[in-house]
RNA sequence: GGUGCGAUAGCAAAGCGGUUAUGCCCCGGAUUGCAAAUCCGGUUAGCCCAGUUCGACUCUGGGUCGCACCUCCA
């Protein structure tokens, strides 16, 4: 039974979906004027690795993650760079694509962006009219009455009261109530037609909370299970969220809320705000985007997690060591789409051996890696032997509130089984469950032998090298042999001898 | 000021009222021409102070420190 901790209950919970063996999930996704960073890139990983535990776990999952394409940054920011705000959105939105398909986050099934959606939010607010929970201020602004909404705080644990002490601003004094929040915020006449919309209360457009009450009930419904998002997002906006779905729907919104943790840099949250984050297209430049999505992994969702060279190296030669130990039984796809295992080579010649090797190709460092293999990898849940012992301490780590680290500790449990045991049985195992991570879906070779930065050796240089040292070995030469192989490791490259030839990998 | 979360070995990070977390690093052994990889073994824990208990890293209370939210933020 899976538990996830609910921040409505600030427990962990029973996860019983509304309708039997389905799952209705929403995720707030980005604003879209600027390249993601590693708090977004927690995000995306995050939910996608709930979103396939849920389906490995036999749900029908709709997922939607929401893009939100209007907003007064993006306005500022189309202004500064004299373009369109579709222009700079389409291309932001483009962006985040690449660096989620880089870290092989799989596709929501809905990606529904704000502007699309504006008639629903209308209605919506219609509604709350009617409700008698929103009102049009003096300055043309159309607000929610916070007072007349009664959970208000529900979610953050929050009461109005404590939330005026704490107000650190100057408030619109247009409102009724310091705390009410913008439904629907009146044009300017500065602002350009692009950002305009008409409607009952004159032309404007969309406060940001409203656009996810309308586009989770248009595409989910008013009720459904699970909605996600950054931990920040808690208060105000999840909490306005409900105060407007419940408002307007008189139901339940949604059942179980998880929030996920910050990426920090030194002990300190990573935002833009605070300027001191780093793109994932920047990160992916240093570091293999499986090597990020490990980091990400090995940590528990809801728990900070500090981002540095270091930890990033030291996430790097982890993931190392089970790449190793799939490497070490060459798995191969066979023609049916099943994969398959063996200790030792099929005839002749071993892959990932110099004897036997093709070059591969060199990823050019300016574009990011993209591996299907790492996006698609969870699709073959029914490999997993469920009944084997690793399997069942796997499944009940992600039972357990998604509890990943625990369930990365069970894969180098069952790496050292591979090792120790050369069973393809385990091996398979191993590669099945770290699928359903979405992590070593690639091949092994390609993973240990990637990396070529600019200015470092190519393959097929690394090759030559190695040649030359097989022949320094044939003729007892030693000393040539040990010069080769430290000139070879100063470049990076570490070389392993083994019964079947000198296998490489970049350090 | 209000509210919430956290403090685990050199670093990172989990579970657990009593029995090896795990990864990286480090040390010893096996293996290797020598290495690397791998295997076997080992060293380094639980912020402080009380309490509960036969027994606490794990529960309770009180401190201390850190972080976050209360403003846009994933």
């Amino acid at each position: 039974m899976l538990k996830i901790y609910n921040t409505l209950a600030r427990d962990k919970q029973d996860f019983k979906p509304i309708a039997p063996n389905k799952v209705r999930m929403y995720v707030c996704g980005m604003t879209v004027y600027d390249y993601c960073h590693l708090g977004h890139a927690r995000v995306m990983v995050v939910f996608d690795m709930v979103q396939r535990w849920l389906k490995a776990s036999g749900y029908d999952v709709t997922y939607v993650r929401n893009i939100t394409d209007i907003d007064d940054k993006i306005i500022k920011r189309a202004a500064e760079n004299k373009e369109s705000i579709h222009t700079l959105t389409q291309r932001f939105i483009d962006a985040m694509h690449e660096d989620a398909d880089a870290l092989g986050v799989q596709r929501p099934d809905h990606e529904p962006r704000a502007t699309q959606y504006v008639p629903q939010m209308l209605a919506m607010i219609e509604q709350l009219e009617k409700n008698g929970l929103a009102y049009k201020a003096a300055d043309g602004d159309v607000n929610y009455a916070v007072r007349k909404f009664d959970g208000y705080g529900k979610l953050s644990g929050k009461s109005l009261e404590d939330l005026r002490a704490g107000e650190r601003v100057e408030v619109a004094s247009d409102k009724n109530d310091p705390l009410d929040f913008v439904l629907w915020k009146h044009a300017k006449d500065s602002e350009a037609d692009e950002v305009k919309w008409d409607s009952k209360w004159g032309k404007g457009r969309p406060g940001w909370h409203i656009e996810c009450s309308a586009m989770g009930s248009e595409l989910l419904g008013k009720h459904f299970d699970i909605h996600g998002g950054g931990a920040d997002l808690q208060f105000p906006h999840h909490e306005n969220e409900i105060a407007q779905s419940e408002g307007a729907h008189q139901c339940s919104f949604v059942n179980y809320w998880m929030h996920n943790g910050f990426v920090r840099v030194d002990n300190e949250k990573m935002s833009k705000s605070l300027g001191n984050f780093f793109t994932i297209r920047e990160v992916l430049k240093k570091y293999d985007a499986e090597v990020v999505r490990f980091f990400i992994l090995r940590a528990h969702y809801r728990s900070p997690l500090n981002y540095s060279d270091q930890h990033l190296d030291d996430a790097k030669g982890a993931l190392t060591r089970l790449y190793t130990a799939l490497k070490s039984t060459a798995v191969r796809a066979e023609p049916d789409g099943t994969t398959s295992h063996s200790t030792k080579p099929a005839s002749g010649q071993v892959a990932g051996y110099v004897e036997a090797q093709e070059v591969s190709q060199v990823r050019s460092p300016s574009t990011i890696a993209f591996s299907p293999e790492l996006v698609e990898g969870s699709g073959r849940t029914d490999l997993i032997d469920w009944n084997e012992p690793h399997a069942q301490r796997f499944k009940a780590a992600m039972d357990d509130d998604l509890n990943t680290p625990e369930a990365v500790a069970v894969l180098f449990d069952l790496a050292n089984e591979v090792n120790r045991s050369q069973s393809a049985h385990a091996a398979a195992q191993l590669k099945a469950l770290a699928g359903v991570l979405g992590l070593l879906q690639r091949d092994a070779q390609a993973f240990l032998q990637g990396g070529a930065g600019e200015g470092g050796l190519d393959d097929a240089a690394i090759k030559a090298q190695i040649e030359a040292r097989i022949a320094a070995k044939k003729a007892k030469d030693f000393a040539a042999a040990d010069r080769i192989r430290k000139e070879l490791l100063e470049a990076g490259v570490v070389l392993e001898d083994t019964a079947q030839g000198t296998s490489w990998r970049r350090a």
